[in-house]
DNA sequence: CGTAGAGTTGATGTAATTCAAAAAATGTGG
DNA sequence: CCACATTTTTTGAATTACATCAACTCTACG
């Protein structure tokens, strides 16, 4: 059909913990259908181009501040490549991270036209930013867009919802535990279909305090946790920040608390 | 411009915790422009004779199941009376409540087709009941519709990761300053624009069971909690299951972890 | 007025935090 | 490429906020 596309403009430095992936010939800038939050799902062509011309690429190096809470929301961000955390804080300085968001996903809704949350990279973060105005313009011309929105809006509800039965019901063993298969499974949806992985790997860019922020928890429990975990051989450190799963049906189990230790 | 409304025709038992209220004089069931989450905003006459037409009107008994975690989701309710707890289980029946819904909020969107979460009666609740695909192409015809779900998802989730910001980094009594404030929000939303009270009332129809649920707590140091704020003078029980808060500022210190003690 | 469920209060236990320090990992400039 | 400085992670000991266990009180309702 084509020729091999073109290597990438722009590149930044920083260390990239995933491996570089050439993307396809299509120049808008969404990874549209590779994932289950894909916004422009079933968008035509036209549709697909009106979408490129509104938004602007940008890359992001790690510790990067997307969005700061309390501020006017201007802008609305596809996650193309990298890892960005969204997170709420205290006055005093303690926050929770209330998710991490992946390639394929996006953020920057605001009812309030205020940003409820921060946002800033973990690793060097490849993005889309629309300007409201026109991303709501968009949203009213593509009826799809909107559908796909919505339904993304809901799930990202139903993560909530199980990050709070993490957060207030869950012990630090079954909260690592499911920190680590969510991880593996975000991975897992990224890639699209592959087969499934018998030991799947748990990219983790984050660090030990991101992770402590995320779970509800100090970096000390989690370290002594992951050091657990280890131990009894359930994981596995592999190189460049990833843990590989090695029983991924017992730590299923501890995360769903149907373990007696 | 009409007579007084008929007086409503359907009761059930069951205190009521709240005074009753007349509807207006129009049939149809959503409680719409009155509640910042309200669906049917802007809608027009036609479009609300639609959804009046594709609703049917419930009256639910305290502690009636409305929705199954796990089942196939097939309605989608709108509450206009009453209080709705949504929560989530671990298998050994710890339980997390992820939020309540109070008047003019809606439950029982699915991105899966499952439903991700339990939903319960706390008291007598009437709700409006759409059958999925009824719903689905209301959403379709009505641009408008989908517009207000979208903005009250997006409210949702904002409301969710105040509600992890709580569970992951407060104190069990900046946990119970946050719940009495939220409580005591949701009545003046409910009640529109009236005057701000400056002892506001904080309904709690819901049991202690449910609040320590809520704040991922036990009952006794719920219990604990509100007899010190008590005892302090910073809020005071009334009858029929509210709590007068009467120095909000400092409630609001409390809750937002800018107070020594 | 008696009983059952809900709520409160007290005594004790413990999971996770806090405080402290060593060990690894990462970065930097010669 | 290697010493050195800095940050991150790990490990250990002591503390604590909240949970658990247990008993008592209140309220609602037949």
């Amino acid at each position: 059909m084509s020729q091999t596309p073109p290597p990438p403009l722009h590149l930044t430095a920083g260390r990239h913990t995933r491996p570089e992936r050439t993307e396809g010939d299509l120049q808008h800038c969404l990874l549209c259908d590779r994932s289950r939050g894909g916004l422009c799902n079933g968008i035509d062509r036209d549709g697909l181009e009106a979408l490129a011309h509104s938004s602007r690429r940008l890359i992001l190096p790690p510790g990067s501040t997307m969005v700061e809470e309390g501020q006017s929301a201007e802008s609305f961000f596809n996650i193309t490549r990298g890892t960005v955390k969204l997170f709420k804080s205290l006055p005093d300085g303690r926050r929770q991270i209330t998710g991490f968001a992946d390639p394929g996903q996006f953020l920057g809704l605001s009812r309030s036209g205020l940003y409820a949350f921060g946002a800033e990279t973990v690793d060097t973060v490849h993005a889309c930013r629309f300007q409201r105005p026109q991303f709501e313009a968009l949203l009213n011309d593509q009826p799809d867009l909107k559908r796909n929105l919505l339904a993304a809006v809901t799930d990202k509800l139903a993560e909530a919802q199980e990050q709070m039965l993490l957060l207030g019901r869950k012990t630090a063993r079954e909260k690592v535990a499911s920190f680590l298969l969510g991880r593996a499974q975000a991975e897992q949806t990224m890639l699209g279909d592959t087969p499934p992985d018998p030991t799947p790997v748990a990219p983790v860019p984050m660090t030990r305090v991101d992770i402590a922020d995320y779970l509800g928890l100090t970096i000390e429990t989690v370290s002594r946790t992951i050091s657990a975990l280890r131990r009894e051989k359930l994981i596995a450190s592999t190189e460049n920040h990833s843990i590989r799963i090695l029983l991924p049906e017992a730590l299923r189990q501890i995360a769903t608390g149907q373990t007696a230790i």
